[in-house]
DNA sequence: ATAACCCCCGTACCATGGTACGGTTGCAAG
DNA sequence: CTTGCAACCGTACCATGGTACGGGGGTTAT
């Protein structure tokens, strides 16, 4: 009743493509502090010394990923995985808000750049002569 | 009957403030191609050989900087210029349309981290116990 | 005329987020 | 047993968008 090995024993490469990454690229990680680098298999029969991942790996590989596309730099995850850790939700709290806010002024902007990279697509629309003002697109 | 100065001449430091930018980064975007590097005057009482600059290149920094904000790479917007001076709508067209589709699924995704951040947020609101699993934020 | 300030120029350096390179080991299939 | 593949590791390199540095010179105010 040990339940070893239903936990899920992955090799690198297995983990990269499960999050979408490159090998390389979670290498990097790990370098940077966002994923553990777990202890190399020591004895025979641990084929050949080769780290193995798991399911936990794999979760916070995603997490990265999200949290990426939610504007939080790769410091700033790391950050987010050592609060989660020690469970601070205060600081959590507050990172979450912030980039709350960012966001919303991000969104914002881009809607105002996206209105006016419309106005400039339909201005060029006309093949014939007109106006297709490419540096006045952006005025006002 | 010449209009000779009425046309605004400014040194490279005024322009820069006027672009909101500093005086390097003008630079930067002269050296990348993206704004002309006038002559420098000569001759006596031409205040010292220092560059002047007018209202187009007070407009072009401020496109420079609204094209950025739309998500251009400044290699595009320098293509962006150059299809202007050429007038060449087809091209331009194009640029802004595939933009404006990545624009569209960009806010969209910045939506979707939007609301898992605030649900982040939210589940870190209550100090006492309760749940704050930032690791689990982004999923589902 | 001395200081303060701006301009000129070239070159170096920076942060961010990777990507590539090259050499080694070790298992596994033909 | 050789060939091939994946993992291992350290180090180097890349693109993007700047920022800083250092020396030289002119203009302006005190």
């Amino acid at each position: 009743m040990v339940r070893l090995q239903d936990d899920l024993q992955i090799p690198i490469g297995k983990l990269a493509e499960a999050g979408g990454v490159g090998v390389e690229t979670v290498r990097y990680y790990q370098r940077q502090g966002l994923m553990p680098l777990p202890e190399r298999p020591q004895g025979s029969g641990t084929s050949g010394g080769i780290r193995q991942y798991g399911r936990a790996d794999v979760e916070r590989l995603r997490f990265i990923r999200s949290a990426q596309a939610a504007g939080f730099t790769l410091k700033q995850i790391a950050r987010l995985i050592e609060l989660d850790a020690m469970t601070d939700r205060t600081e959590a709290r507050q990172m979450a808000t912030e980039r709350l806010k960012a966001l919303d002024a991000q969104i914002k902007e881009l809607q105002r750049a996206r209105a006016s990279l419309k106005r400039l697509a339909e201005e060029c629309a006309q093949e014939d002569g007109g106006a297709c003002p490419i540096l006045k697109a952006f005025e006002a």
